[in-house]
DNA sequence: CCAATCAGGACCCAACCGGTCCTGTTACGG
DNA sequence: CCGTAACAGGACCGGTTGGGTCCTGATTGG
């Protein structure tokens, strides 16, 4: 239940590498090739969610030749509820939320008109208490914690 | 995003109608087709929800000529999460939250490694703070309550 | 003994998601 | 000034999953 896109799952990696970006290092942007490299997505689903999220404004780019993308905010800052509403929309369990009127066709008799909505509510506000500071910090012990190297491919 | 499936929503609409039964009226248990009349939701789909619910205790079922379905325990007592676990399954966000160590095909470098189970825990709390009964009080106001009525076809 | 109703499958269709690719457009660097 | 590297933003296609229907038992009341 309450399946969230993997995409949206792809999207927490490649922010979290966002900001894991090299501690002073050449570039203050990276490309989607190399985080694709860094995290083992697949490079085109890399750039479509890095597109998505610069859409949204979590992310900004940099056109052209050596450029790339940047995180936006930092991590703390940043709920995942936002990273969640900007990839696989905003908060909505059911159909019938609330901008659609037309959608019931029992609208008479349907029992739930808009009684999702506390729920949604509580959803979105326990999600905006976390960030993906939170999420890095959070379970995994660093152990597992890789640097970041692997082609990926092959 | 966070899409339950519409089986889900069906499973709640049911179920407050459940809830519903006409005070002290003939009988205590209600059948699929009274039901899917009452609310709207076609027959067949009632009977699967009713199904699904029994399964998992949250309804009981009166076998044979007269029987029916009937609540297990007051709205009141029964939070969302239980029927979303019920008919979507248990609460999961990703693949990857728990059980399945083989699923990571990228095991050695997937940053988020049960990052997601604190978000799992935060919904899981939210949703079961909410019970039927919250559902069916908010929301909605009562001059917008049908009686139920409507044979739903045409 | 018959009819009504639940039980529990199998099954099909459609929508959506995940993933890839292609064609601009921008800007750095030589 | 031109070539190249990288983002932008689509279109597109295939696989998976959920939504919905139906059929065949099992059970119980009249």
């Amino acid at each position: 239940m309450l399946r969230l896109s993997k995409l949206t799952d792809y999207a927490v990696v490649v922010m979290v590498r966002l900001a894991e970006v090299s501690p002073g290092s050449n570039p203050d942007v990276q490309t989607s090739p190399g985080i694709a490299a860094a995290t083992g997505v697949p490079e085109p689903t890399v750039a479509k969610v890095l597109k998505t999220l610069a859409a949204t404004g979590l992310v900004t780019s940099q056109r052209g030749a050596r450029g790339g993308y940047r995180l936006a905010r930092p991590l703390h800052e940043i709920p995942v509820a936002e990273v969640i509403a900007a990839v696989d929309g905003p908060i909505a369990l059911v159909a019938c939320v609330d901008g659609s009127a037309t959608e019931c066709e029992s609208q008479g008799l349907c029992p739930v008109r808009g009684r999702w909505d506390p729920v949604n509510d509580a959803i979105e506000r326990a999600l905006s208490g976390i960030t993906l500071a939170d999420m890095r910090e959070a379970a995994v012990p660093p152990m597992f914690r890789v640097p970041a190297f692997l082609p990926a491919a092959e």
